[in-house]
DNA sequence: AAATTCTTTGCAAACGATTTCGAAAAATGT
DNA sequence: ACATTTTTCGAAATCGTTTGCAAAGAATTT
């Protein structure tokens, strides 16, 4: 079976290829009744114009790519969520990659793009990500792009993101206010904004309440052994943390199962506080106390960015540093206990 | 800044664009040194071919479609994660699609896609598709498609799913065998073949056990206030269940939820047991015993028989249905208690 | 009635890569 | 030295859509 393409719908009705197209992008230069009779027969045989070439001749792919470190994860699930509620009413496609914070890969993904095939990227910059030329380089290059969550202030580049040393800020008083005396924070490793941004409200209420303790940045990494192997080491120092603030959901995770390994109590022994899109928080034992990322709207907002970027529209002074506030919830995991 | 293209490359070289190009496609019928010659040059300006142009005169676009009902969800997190493992070596770009339980836009969305714009599609169908004309109509046209986790088994098309019936079969078994006599089965609406499978393990299970009470099928929705109100008349219904099978991790969710709104304790007043790929499950409270799906392996499998089906390879007779096994993992929502 | 605009359509040239066909040049065989 | 094959390359057609321009006819103005 061949496509219908215009030729034959042409040949078929007897008019000039160009007046079917003109037709069926409903041109003001198309007699209302030629266009009745093109749009009736292209209706009949279900014609669909084909991208690759429209693409070719007009210079745009009608489609756009969203790149991030993984997928296993709420919050990027949220966030494509969040994109596609925008997309389709554009007509846009959506590319999913993935770099498995992998620097390389993601170099070579946006390097891979570099060819007319999106119109515009969405990027979350992986852990392993120190150099930011690629970036630079796609976005001297005057293709769209947007940055969200993992971004970078460096650059200028429209930033989407919360507000990550706000709320570790927040978060790092607010086991200070349940009586934690020895904070640790789990980070990721790396040199990446957002580690540096919720590293510093750490730091700073750590600063600001006068801890005497000294603060224990602790750096975990994408594998789950490992991860509770330090946190073991971290949990038999002594004095032992009495307070646990992970920057990254799979972390307090990862806690919570050397806790449990360890017959450490949360939050008699340890209060644990982190950052998270886990619905299930509230089911875990005990449950737990986190800071909600909005990250459907940051999707939402970072695409509509984007968008405004590819049609050309001016942005707001707002929109090019987007601040989208996170939200803590309070649980079981940090309150208070009769000890 | 314009593109650098195969005429650029030629008038800079003296040579014709289709010499540029068979060069760049390592043709057999040009000479290893101007293929140096193109070579070198085509690196130093970084060409990168117009992918619009390629897969026009190829028809061919290098791209397939994942078509998912929804994204915030583990399972389909894990087999985006499988399908991503093979298409970057096959030089594949994935464009995803959402249809939020939806069949209207389950159908408009494989309108859209027919007219060049993929290769191959895999799909996930919705809980409200009930007519699959739209999956026949494209399987008919010729083009690569493939179903997992959510097939039909009328169609004969490649299926890849799990065990379903028999995993079902297994979980109402293991209840039973913790003490239970009066189960629930919490299925989606719709109907599902693998909703049927699932359903049909657990009336089988209920039967060989000659269980005395009615099965329970409770159908619940994507909203989780009405799954609680629907779970709420069911625990305050006497006899009240005392074991519950999720078919879908969200509904156990919302079990728990109640349970802990009704001061119902899982394990002693109700067992657990759930479909679930959550890593976080182990963390609940109480630990929820699930039913793990091999999501990622769904996911490259499937994804690898499409790029067979792409490719023209003949299929193995296991890879037209392909069960990949789930695996039981017997946790504390489940524990036989003193009472 | 002639000159002008306006409306509607067609022709042909793009867009950039691939590929068929053929021609020239080089290598080989007789 | 000539014929034949092989190697290497170029010209041009092609994929399907869009668009600048021309042209014909209709409608309007002078």
């Amino acid at each position: 079976m061949d496509q219908v393409n215009l030729k034959k719908l042409a040949k078929e009705l007897n008019l000039a290829v160009s007046t079917v197209s003109r037709a069926l992008r409903d041109s003001h230069e198309i007699s209302p009744q030629t266009k009745e009779r093109v749009r009736e027969l292209a209706e009949k045989l279900g014609f669909q114009p084909n991208p690759h070439a429209s693409s070719l001749r007009q210079n745009k792919s009608k489609t756009i790519a969203v790149i991030i470190p993984e997928i296993e994860n709420n919050f990027f699930s949220q966030v494509i969520n969040g994109i596609e509620s925008v997309t389709p009413n554009k007509g846009y496609h959506v590319l999913i990659y993935l770099t498995h914070e992998d620097y390389n890969k993601e170099r070579d993904i946006l390097q891979l793009l570099r060819n007319g095939r999106v119109d515009g990227i969405m990027v979350s910059v992986s852990n392993t990500t120190t150099n930011l030329d690629h970036i630079e380089a796609w976005h001297a290059a005057g293709i769209p792009l947007v940055l969200f969550d993992r971004t970078s202030e460096d650059l200028d580049v429209p930033n989407i993101m919360t507000n990550d040393a706000e709320m570790a800020f927040k978060a790092t008083e607010h086991l200070l206010k349940r009586g934690c005396r020895n904070i640790a924070y789990l980070g990721m490793t790396g040199n990446l904004s957002i580690s540096n941004r919720r590293k510093a409200g750490y730091l700073t209420a750590l600063e600001k309440y006068k801890v005497p303790a000294p603060p224990q940045i602790i750096e975990l990494t994408a594998k789950d052994y490992i991860n509770r192997d330090i946190l073991k080491q971290l949990f038999e120092q002594q004095p032992r943390p009495d307070g646990i603030f992970a920057a990254i959901e799979k972390f307090a995770v990862n806690a919570y199962e050397v806790c449990k390994e360890l017959h450490l109590h949360i939050p008699q022994d340890v209060k644990v506080i982190s950052f998270s899109n886990l619905q299930a928080a509230a089911l875990f034992d005990p449950a737990l106390s986190t800071i909600i990322q909005p990250a459907y709207d940051i999707g939402r907002e970072a695409a509509n960015i984007l968008f405004k970027i590819i049609e050309k529209k001016m942005l707001m002074p707002y929109e090019k540093k987007m601040v989208l506030p996170s939200q803590l919830i309070e649980r079981a995991s940090t309150a208070v206990t009769g000890k």
